[in-house]
DNA sequence: CATGAATGAGACTTCATTCAT
DNA sequence: AATGAATGAAGTCTCATTCAT
């Protein structure tokens, strides 16, 4: 009768009322009864499900991040060669974060706490995520530069930094209240990452220099 | 006697001794009696400077920024050049967040905060540092630009990221726990942004497509 | 097993340990906590059932003041005649203070917490009793001139009047430690409203003057 | 060079500051800072004249109660006869009442703040005044009776009563947001108390009755 | 399984009072 | 004498969690 049968199905539904109530108010400020009003259930029936509202913070999160993966990998699988892979991880990030929008507070709240809980577990799932982001786009990055597209360059240390440039977007885009286009954003992003900015002329005196820091990455010494 | 002798350099002191409690436990679990046993005062003490727990964290955050800020002004001042004043910014970012590393989590605090809190001076305080780094960054790009060293690119859509970039790795660093060096990561930053990553072949193929999108930036249509 | 078994009743409980705790220390004095440990629940239940200390206050305060009406209704109607009535409510305000003497500075108390509290509900609970008093007393006082036994007399006039008389001689037995007969005053009271203290010469020489102003009452001009 | 010179003239200048803010805010709502801005002296030349704020409650409250009996006392004296003195009491304390009108409701948060110290004092100067009004309103009654004016009558009981009639219409006054003349409500009561309420026919019924217990006052059986 | 009444630890904040200047 | 910065005890109210039904 009721919308979720089982337990497996009743636990996602809470999870995503709480996902709502946690991206409006923030963790502290959201409270049990208000998730529980939100599913329409009884506050204590939340604990049936987890143990405690971290646990659930945590579960929050895990389902975002896992439904982002899975939108990645999807997409990426789907694409023939590297470069529309490349394509594809963009469109998807952008689409996805575009698609919850108004739950995009809710990430960077889980950064924050994250740093400040003792729970390790919160900086554990978020690294999952940066590191499964990291190894695809140093795989790519690898193969790019074996097809001939991209220079030699430092892979792990060009995932690094680019998975950074991602979240920096991303974090302008919220913390400007979302004002301006994020797709053109990552377009844009990627033209820099591209082609550089640098004019002909200068090219020609700094390429070596950069060519060499290119490669070299941002290993130590 | 006192470390402190008149109201400015008190609130002063409090503020330095808060920042070091919040960055450790977060806002909400930072606690007044913790603050004022830390700045060793009563905690009465605490609310004769401060009106409030939010006051007193906009505070730390304000007096954070403002150093920031004008390390930054200073070095920029101090550059002769347009490309020397980029670097400028760059050494003094990665120079100011090391010297505070322990107190990095305090930035994302702040951010996840200013997101959720009804106080409107918590973003309004972020998107004045934003803003001059914008400005600041626009306004060297478009000399840039001038003095033949970039090609054209739309300076306010390439600030605007950049600072996003720059976010970015320094958010990749404080999850990381930041055990990659950060210069490092700037330099590389800085390497891709002026030389891209382009082959010299491909580069020759899309040259002016990505052209086209620097000049344009990420102007809606 | 619970004294009480429903909200409701759960509620008069801890209306009535708080009347205790109020009577004896006031409102200010009075901690939430002691009348939580006197109704011997937790001090989190008091708000299951009360937003705040003061609403709790002004429930007090209204079961008493309900109660008060009730009584006197009951033995009101109780009663067949004017005369009757008239005894029926001096004997109910007698008895009910009387019942409740340990308790009789809670009024004190409610009458100077309405006046400097902002919350008009407090001086309008107030009001509702004293206009049941009011025109109950109007109501009797027409009777007792219609049926003869009292001269022509603004009823409305003396009715505000005795209920403040009412008043002033609870407040001098509350303030006097209860230290006279709160029975014999009543009835003291009731014979010289009745015959007044003139001599029969005195009267003689007053007699139309004063029936002139009873028959006015205090309106203005 | 200030208004006041001497120390006990200061005193005088605190506690009438004092008076102001407790009328209009009560005993507890008033703070010590409230009241050392309105006197425009610094929060702890309060304690140079006064220990607690208890003891600077009192003297307001003991300030108001001598200028109250030798207001009285001065009226008294100067009429001639018993009647004119009875008018002049009720004239003083009608006149005194409507010029501190703004102070009424302290006068409540007295009594209410007696019954709930552990202060002694607070009652004790209550009854001071109290003891005055009714041995000054007895031995004028014992007068009346001896002139012929009034039927013989318990000066004592009726004192204490009458007193009670006075604060009780004064209470009136005050929960009904002084919102009737208090002259005219003063000047009725004694017609009432003059005269009687009952019509001749029912006088010859119940004189006998009532006379005695007029004589006989409030005594206990 | 589901519930929601009960709980009490704990936080922020206030403010009377002190005391060094 | 006058001050006001400093204090910390104390109070109201919140809310995650429990557990009997």
């Amino acid at each position: 009768m009721p919308a979720s049968v089982n337990k497996s199905a009743k636990r996602q539904d809470i999870i995503r009322y709480a996902a709502d109530v946690f991206s409006k108010k923030g963790y502290n400020e959201s409270k049990m009864q208000e998730i529980a009003n939100a599913a329409d259930i009884g506050k204590g029936t939340i604990y049936e499900y987890f143990r405690t509202k971290e646990e659930l913070f945590l579960a929050v999160y895990d389902a975002w991040m896992s439904d982002y993966e899975n939108v990645i990998t999807d997409r990426v699988n789907a694409a023939q060669d590297a470069l529309s892979k490349v394509d594809a991880i963009r469109d998807s990030a952008v689409e996805f974060y575009q698609s919850r929008a108004g739950q995009a507070p809710l990430i960077l709240e889980f950064w924050a706490h994250a740093l400040r809980t003792d729970n390790p577990l919160f900086l554990e799932r978020i690294n999952k995520t940066r590191t499964f982001l990291k190894e695809l786009g140093a795989r790519l990055t690898s193969d790019l530069v074996a097809a001939g597209w991209f220079n030699k360059v430092d892979a792990k240390s060009f995932a690094l930094l680019e998975s950074g440039f991602s979240d920096g977007i991303f974090l302008s885009w919220v913390l400007d209240a979302q004002s301006f286009p994020l797709d053109k954003a990552f377009t844009l992003r990627q033209s820099i990452i591209g082609l550089g900015l640098l004019s002909r002329q200068a090219r020609e005196v700094l390429q070596e220099r950069l060519e060499a820091k290119l490669a070299k990455g941002i290993k130590t010494s």
